[in-house]
DNA sequence: ATGGCCTCGGTTCGAGGA
């Protein structure tokens, strides 16, 4: 069973990129993020035809959700329900009796902004909700782009980035305690390539520099750790004509 | 040299992303 996350920054932009990297790499459960569409606007023709079943939930210019699986989905829930939140950034669903939550977790723009703030309630009530969800679904995945470069093997230029957004102490400690719940993250279960990261700016021609974060991750609790054979970052997206600035995570569970 | 690019909404610029 493969999954994987893929945060496409736009799905009416990206959606024949996802149809064409679907089409080379028949996966069982793609979680999007940033489709930045409404619900009415969801193209659930076209991901249809192509074979898979589909949860999402969107809102107008930002943030978006979805969940593309080719076995049933039950239990679709939309966002966490211990957290009041108008922005759109969390869908779960359980596929194949393994509890898959796609998460676009809050940016942060600046240490100490406002949106940093948000970013840190957000990441504790994730937590909390998590703790509940596992009680109750051992087999679980977390998948989505959490906007943290957990370690600065995850970062192209730890000295630069040192302290800013992305990588400070209280977001690695928040990530860390998703940890804590259990979650192993699945890309670390490996021997990697160094500096294989999983976003790039668009500027700077920062993706031929090589000039990224990992920031795009795929945790799985123990019960799936223990089956995880493999995960990859399939840069190829990335080389495209008109790319998103991120890239596909897939983990392979046995 | 602290910018650079991309997407969106809605108009030709500002906000947000990371």
């Amino acid at each position: 069973m493969k999954l994987v996350t893929w945060n496409v920054n736009s799905l009416k932009v990206r959606l024949p990129q996802v149809l064409q990297w679907l089409a080379e790499n028949p996966v069982d459960v793609l979680c999007l993020q940033e489709t930045k569409l409404t619900d009415d606007k969801f193209p659930v023709a076209e991901i249809e035809a192509a074979g898979y079943q589909v949860a999402f939930t969107g809102q107008k210019t930002y943030n978006g959700v979805a969940i593309l699986s080719k076995h049933p989905m039950s239990e679709v829930v939309k966002n966490n329900p211990r957290f009041e939140d108008e922005q759109q950034r969390i869908i779960a669903a359980t596929i194949e009796g393994v509890r898959v939550v796609c998460a676009y977790i809050p940016n942060g723009q600046a240490v100490g902004s406002d949106k940093y703030q948000y970013k840190l309630r957000w990441l504790d009530a994730l937590h909390d909700w998590l703790a509940d969800e596992l009680k109750t679904h051992e087999s679980l995945a977390l998948l989505g782009d959490y906007n943290i470069a957990p370690d600065d093997r995850d970062v192209h230029d730890p000295v630069a980035w040192q302290g800013q957004v992305l990588v400070s102490d209280l977001e690695r400690a928040a990530f860390q305690r998703l940890l804590d719940l259990g979650f192993k993250d699945s890309f670390r279960l490996f021997e990697q390539p160094e500096k294989l990261f999983s976003w790039w700016d668009y500027r700077m021609m920062a993706f031929r520099r090589n000039m990224g974060l990992r920031i795009d991750h795929v945790l799985l609790s123990p019960p799936l750790a223990a089956r995880c054979t493999g995960c990859i970052i399939d840069k190829a997206p990335r080389k495209w004509e008109q790319p998103s600035d991120h890239t596909p995570v897939v983990a392979t569970i046995e």
